[in-house]
RNA sequence: GCCCGAGUAGCUCAGAUGGUAGAGCAUUUGAUUCGUAAUCGAAAGGUCAGGGGUUCGAUUCCCCUCUCGGGCUCCA
């Protein structure tokens, strides 16, 4: 005897359906519209099948396929049709995990006879892919008990395993790599849900799943690579393919388009052809060279940096780059981080090693002599090169170096004063950032640790007051539980860039070891003696990193104050080159960085030869110039230029966007 | 470090089933003097990443090494 079940919908309407229907009904009474789009549901907060029973008087939504969550689970449905696919390959393959990550997904095999997948085999996966799909194979879902599962998985250690680790705890402990492939169900008993596409292909997973493979095909397998099995380095290293899936083709081809713009923009690229830097493997990996133009970026970023930490009441200081052992024993490094530090030198019976991070010193610096409240808080800064060896398969073009520079400064504070200040550190940050043309920020709260040092109470002092600051300055934040360093809590400053790339760039830590560890201390207004608080933090990052972000952030199209050559002057014919030798020296008298070129060429390629530089501004001068002492102006990404203006002018306009840091070089208003 | 891939002129790339190599841009140079995205000519530039092997002969085939790129791990 049907019964009739209520449905709410997230706008608070409730409909009335058969006892027994599914999502899909609920999709199909909602229109055309709802039932094509629809790819799974989200019943009172939890993503099911389509074809999942609705519960009587549950919330229930429906979740469409452009959806972050759509794709999730379009992406999570095309990891199974490339694991259906290796195995009917590969005879004999285990298959591990297979998670949809960001924009795709990846799915982890061991071949048998310890074969590897190469360049050639994803062609041939692909075209098996898009046959396994043809077939529009449906995904059904069963939930076994756990024996059943192991029996089911017999052959296949690596999902055998992922089942024991379901029977032995709950989802919140679960590896998150695993949490992906299976869950445990509500009332505690443990069991693995599976999805079966075929009489012979069937996966262990946590779904939801598109309905069938219909629902899949733009796709993309786009390449190799070697991973070990749960991320242990201890373990197997197993053979991964990577892919990206969306809900349409013209999805994902603005997806590939991206990626030739993310590409097009690589700062490795720019940075060669605007002769910017280099690695010279005689010095090697990870240890870049600055040439003059990047040099020049460079000194301006950090000169600017050091104006505002200056009006920001830092003082400077400057510490060497080895120290002896002793004193990195002393900071706790050589326990904690000796396997990030490069090897020792021995010199007159002492170990020097080169230092990983600026603290240690900065440390002794604020111990050299008896500190006063008065003093406090004592804001520490340095361009502090520091070295850490990395091992070389992690090293990336400027983003991840051997040798690099922080803009790193150490705030010694009373506990007191902790709160206002990471709150006006994070405001300081922030304008820093944005200064260079970095808006749009997001957050991270990173708490303690599993494993971690210190007093409880300090733990919570410390990430209270980083998160009241959050909360002070309105940044939009997560919090990331457990991801503290073993030391402190932290805040990560993450930017987005022009093409919606995230990158985590500023780092704030409240630090209560170290003060201890080098026993430092301050005499209170009560004459006794306290230990101070202290803060790590980077804006930059580093400055290498920084640079590249930058680079790629504008696409080597730096603002004007950024530009190693912000005009180019060119006369229209060899009679012209006296005026613009002057225009160019009285260009310079004010401080624009000029550069002067010859009429040796027809204007049009020599026009076409600046802009290619990515010069902010072109000035081209000729007969009517030099009457009215004018120019004739081209500015970067505008094709019309603007003639005959005003030299004194121009010289003001580009002082003005020097000043205020204007993102991309402006037409200026003419008075004609 | 491990898995996959790639190294030909400063840069971007072509090339030969094994007979020691080319183009464009850049550079130098000669001519050209031109108001808005490529003027014409010439020269110079290479141990085809390095080493070893097979071969009458290797840049090409095989092995090793180095460097770089994509991942794993790690993080600024």
């Amino acid at each position: 005897m049907a019964q009739n079940i209520i449905v709410r919908l997230p706008d608070g309407d409730n409909l009335e359906f058969p006892s027994g229907a599914c999502v899909a009904d609920l999709a199909t009474s909602l229109g055309p519209l709802f039932s094509e789009a629809a790819i799974a549901g989200l019943m009172d907060g939890k993503l099911v099948d389509l074809n999942a029973e609705i519960v009587d008087g549950s919330t229930v939504a429906i979740v469409q396929a452009n959806s972050p969550a759509g794709r999730e689970i379009i992406r999570h449905s095309t990891a199974h049709v490339l694991a259906q696919a290796v195995l009917n390959l590969w005879p004999g393959a285990h298959f591990a995990v297979g998670p949809p990550i960001e924009n795709g997904f990846y799915y982890d095999f061991q071949l048998p006879n310890e074969a590897h997948f190469t360049d050639e085999d994803i062609e041939k996966i692909e075209k098996e892919m898009r046959r396994i799909i043809s077939q529009d194979q449906p995904f059904i879902r069963e939930e076994l008990s756990i024996s059943q599962g192991l029996d089911l998985f017999a052959d296949q250690p690596f999902k055998k395993e992922i089942i024991e680790a379901v029977s032995q705890t709950n989802t919140e402990g679960l590896d998150p790599e695993i949490a992906s492939e299976q869950t445990v169900a509500e009332n505690g008993r443990p069991i693995v849900s599976i999805y079966r596409n075929t009489d012979t292909f069937v996966d262990l997973c946590r779904g939801p799943h598109v309905p069938a493979t219909s629902r899949l095909g733009a796709f993309k397998l786009t390449r190799v690579a070697g991973a070990y099995w749960r991320g242990q380095e201890s373990n197997p290293q197993l053979q991964r393919i990577y892919g990206t899936a969306w809900e349409s083709n013209e999805a994902l081809e603005k997806h590939l388009i991206q990626l030739k713009e993310a590409e097009k923009r690589d700062h490795r690229k720019l940075g060669i052809e605007m002769d910017l830097f280099h690695f010279p493997s005689e010095i090697g990996g990870g240890l870049p060279v600055f040439h003059p133009k990047g040099g020049l970026i460079r000194m301006l970023m950090e000169d600017f940096s050091r104006q505002q930490h200056q009006n920001a009441n830092y003082e400077f200081v400057w510490t060497p780059h080895i120290a002896k052992e002793e004193l990195f024993k002393t900071s706790g490094h050589l326990q904690w981080y000796s396997e990030g530090m490069y090897p020792p030198m021995k010199l007159e019976g002492a170990t020097y090693y080169p230092k990983p991070m600026n603290c240690p010193m900065h440390t002794l610096i604020y111990s050299s002599s008896m500190r006063s409240y008065k003093e406090l808080p004592l804001r520490l800064f340095e361009f502090g090169t520091v070295y850490r060896f990395e091992r070389s398969g992690v090293l990336h073009g400027l983003t991840r170096v051997r040798g690099f520079t922080q803009d790193d400064a150490h705030i010694f504070c009373t506990p007191d004063q902790l709160s206002d200040e990471l709150t006006s550190l994070l405001k300081f940050v922030l304008e820093m950032l944005k200064a260079f043309g970095l808006s749009d920020f997001e957050a991270e709260l990173a708490t303690r640790p599993q494993k971690y040092l210190g007093d409880l109470k300090d733990w919570e002092v410390a990430t209270s007051a980083l998160k009241s600051a959050l909360d002070e300055v309105n940044i939009s934040y997560v919090v990331a539980e457990g991801e503290g360093a073993f030391y402190a809590p932290k805040i990560d400053v993450h930017v987005r860039d022009a093409i919606g790339r995230r990158w985590q760039i500023s780092t704030l830590q409240v630090d209560f070891q170290l003060p201890q560890r080098f026993d430092i201390e301050y005499v209170g207004p009560d004459n006794q003696r306290h230990r101070p608080y202290m803060i790590h933090r980077a804006l930059f990052g580093s400055l290498e990193r920084f640079f590249a972000i930058l680079l790629e952030h504008y696409a080597g199209s730096f603002p004007t104050w950024l530009s190693p050559v912000q005009v180019e002057v060119l006369p229209v014919r060899d009679i012209h080159q006296d005026y613009a030798k002057s225009v160019t020296n009285q260009l310079k008298a004010e401080g624009i960085r000029t550069q002067l070129s010859y009429a040796d060429q027809p204007l049009g390629a020599r026009i076409r030869k600046a802009k290619l530089e990515k010069i902010p501004f072109v000035l081209v001068v000729g007969d009517e110039d030099i009457t009215n002492a004018t120019v004739g102006v081209n500015v970067r990404d505008t094709a019309k230029p603007t003639r005959g203006v005003d030299l004194i002018d121009f010289i003001s306009h580009v002082k003005k966007e020097n000043t205020e840091h204007t993102t991309s070089p402006s037409v200026l208003e003419t008075h004609k």
